[in-house]
RNA sequence: GGGUCGUUAGCUCAGCUGGUAGAGCACCGGGCUUUUAACCCGUUGGUCCUGGGUUCGAGCCCCAGACGACCCA
């Protein structure tokens, strides 16, 4: 599919008249001030005010709007902090300034303008040009001016149309940026250190899921993308370092929806002699502070729900959790029999090796995790399904680990860390057997995390929080497509060009 | 994997009971020196997602497929 059109050619016929006049992309313009800026300078200064203060300024960005009259125009000037008008009259720039504007000048042109500022006859704060030049042509026609760019698939496959188009859209990447620059700001504050572990792994591990396969040609190695940053986390605090996070992507090879990405930002983090009560905490102080960064401490709207990230969460045990959401009471959700006869009557399908805890998890995950809206730590997982998480000394059923709940999804996952390197490698050989008998996400045995572990990792706590979700929820986004930049999409079939034989070539 | 909906001009969208494919924006030409999605007049622009089928005739009906959105697992 070629989309060349007549609007297309006209446009590139222009840029080829305009190029033979420039000799070559200009790039030497410098603006003084962006959009916003003038906006703020000139807040309290009416039209007269600006008449005779004749303030200069110097301004640059992408027509959005234009509006000609003859021998005189407005043009709305979009640049990264807002737009401004700007008004263009023949008198004032020249004859042949402003035949060159009427003749090639288009929207979504990039464009620069220097002037004073004024006020319209209805207020509005406009550069009125002595001097405009075109900076680039667009040769592509931007998407209808007011509607926008309403289709979903073009806004993911071409961000930067949408971003030139939505203020929203451009709103939502902004407090993405907000959101992590907040993490890293309190972890900073609280003396952890920002560490970067391998994303490319021998041996994968750290998490339940698929990975993705690669290949170093010189080391003929098979790698794995990460699942997670766990395992190398954990050596660092072995190493001494007490108190690490990472804020980066992790992998995992599964389908596509509104609320998976193949990859997706984790804040994953260790603290040394903190347990998962400090976790418990700490999260909670980090919404608080998420929440007062981003939202001036305001509850946020989501899909038509009211979240309070400021307020102390609620709390509950698994086993509360599912006796309160069930009609069971706490000791029948201590028993094994009881609870898979209930998940059985309601035809939810069980497998024979569970025990009571995964049988817990099912109807927990059934009939609880949904009707958690308002922030909600989930307590007291079951040993059976926490590989990584230390005991409870109380009843070694549970561990001592926490999963936070947000709109009827898990947000964090806590854990007191298991540091018991023989109860890690029984674990881990669990974990190999699992694989044989076809357990795909199963995991490998990591021989060098258990030397770590032998080395001694002191009593830690660590917890992974999926950014992107709670960008979604600061950002009222349904679909995770929305905070990704770039979100994995299917080739456009058009645009898919392998280099024969293959990618083996050496000369990328 | 299942279901629902969608795909028509560069963009936003109409298109009747099956009978010559439309509007607005953008583009092109003309008018207009403080407009506000500027306005007024006149043009240009189509692989109706793809491939089959039914029919004298298909954007519309049928079948298969592609891509996407949403819901469910």
């Amino acid at each position: 599919m070629t989309d060349e059109n007549d609007i297309i050619a006209n446009r590139r016929d222009k840029a080829a008249r305009w190029l033979r006049t420039t000799g070559s992309y200009p790039n030497r313009f410098r603006r003084d001030s962006e959009a916003a800026a003038l906006h703020a300078l000139a807040r309290d200064k009416d039209k007269a005010a600006l008449e005779a203060e004749q303030i200069e300024t110097a301004v640059c960005g992408r027509v959005m709007l234009r509006r000609v009259m003859g021998k005189a125009s407005f043009i709305t000037l979009q640049d990264a902090s807002g737009q401004i008008q700007c008004y263009i009259r023949r008198d004032d720039v020249g004859e042949d300034a402003y035949e060159g504007f009427e003749s090639l000048w288009d929207l979504g042109d990039i464009v620069g303008v220097r002037g004073t500022l004024m006020r319209t006859n209805k207020g509005e704060l406009t550069v009125h040009a002595r001097e405009i030049e075109l900076i680039n042509k667009t040769v592509r026609p931007l998407p209808e001016k007011y509607h926008g760019l309403t289709d979903q698939e073009t806004k993911y496959r071409q961000r930067y149309l949408d971003l030139i188009m939505s203020e929203e859209s451009r709103r939502t990447f902004r407090v993405r940026s907000q959101i992590i620059a907040a993490v890293r700001e309190f972890f900073l504050a609280r003396d952890f250190m920002e560490v970067e572990t391998p994303m490319m792994h021998v041996i994968p591990g750290g998490a339940a899921a698929r990975p993705f396969i690669t290949h170093h040609n010189a080391l003929d190695l098979e790698l794995y993308l990460r699942v997670a940053p766990e395992l190398f986390l954990k050596r660092l605090v072995v190493g001494g370092f007490e108190r690490v996070f990472e804020i980066n992507r992790n992998f995992r090879n599964e389908g596509l929806s509104t609320r998976h990405n193949p990859e997706f930002t984790m804040l994953e983090f260790y603290w040394a002699y903190h347990d998962v009560e400090d976790l418990i905490t700490l999260t909670q102080d980090l919404l608080r502070h998420l929440a007062e960064r981003v939202a001036g401490g305001q509850p946020v709207s989501y899909q038509g729900q009211t979240l309070d990230f400021g307020a102390p969460a609620a709390r509950m045990s698994m086993v509360e959790a599912v006796a309160a959401h069930t009609g069971l009471t706490e000791d029948d959700a201590l028993d094994e029999a009881k609870l898979g006869a209930l998940l059985e009557r309601n035809n939810v399908p069980i497998e024979p090796g569970w025990g009571w805890g995964r049988l817990l998890s099912e109807a927990f995950e059934t009939w609880v995790e949904e009707r958690l809206i308002q922030p909600t730590f989930v307590t007291h997982y079951p040993t059976e399904i926490s590989p990584l998480s230390r005991r409870n000394d109380e009843d070694e059923r549970v561990t001592d680990r926490f999963e936070l709940f947000v709109a009827g999804r898990e947000v964090a996952n806590g854990f007191s860390e298991l540091n018991d390197p023989a109860d890690q490698a029984e674990r881990f050989r669990a974990q190999v057997a699992a694989k044989a008998q076809g357990d795909v996400e199963a995991m490998a045995y990591d021989e060098d995390y258990i030397r770590a572990l032998e080395f001694g990792l002191p009593p830690s706590a660590g917890e992974g929080v999926g950014i992107d979700r709670l960008v979604m929820f600061f950002t009222d986004a349904p679909s995770i497509r929305d905070v990704l930049l770039f979100p994995l999409m299917r080739p456009e079939q058009a645009n898919v060009t392998l280099p024969e034989g293959g990618l083996e070539s050496d000369d990328g």
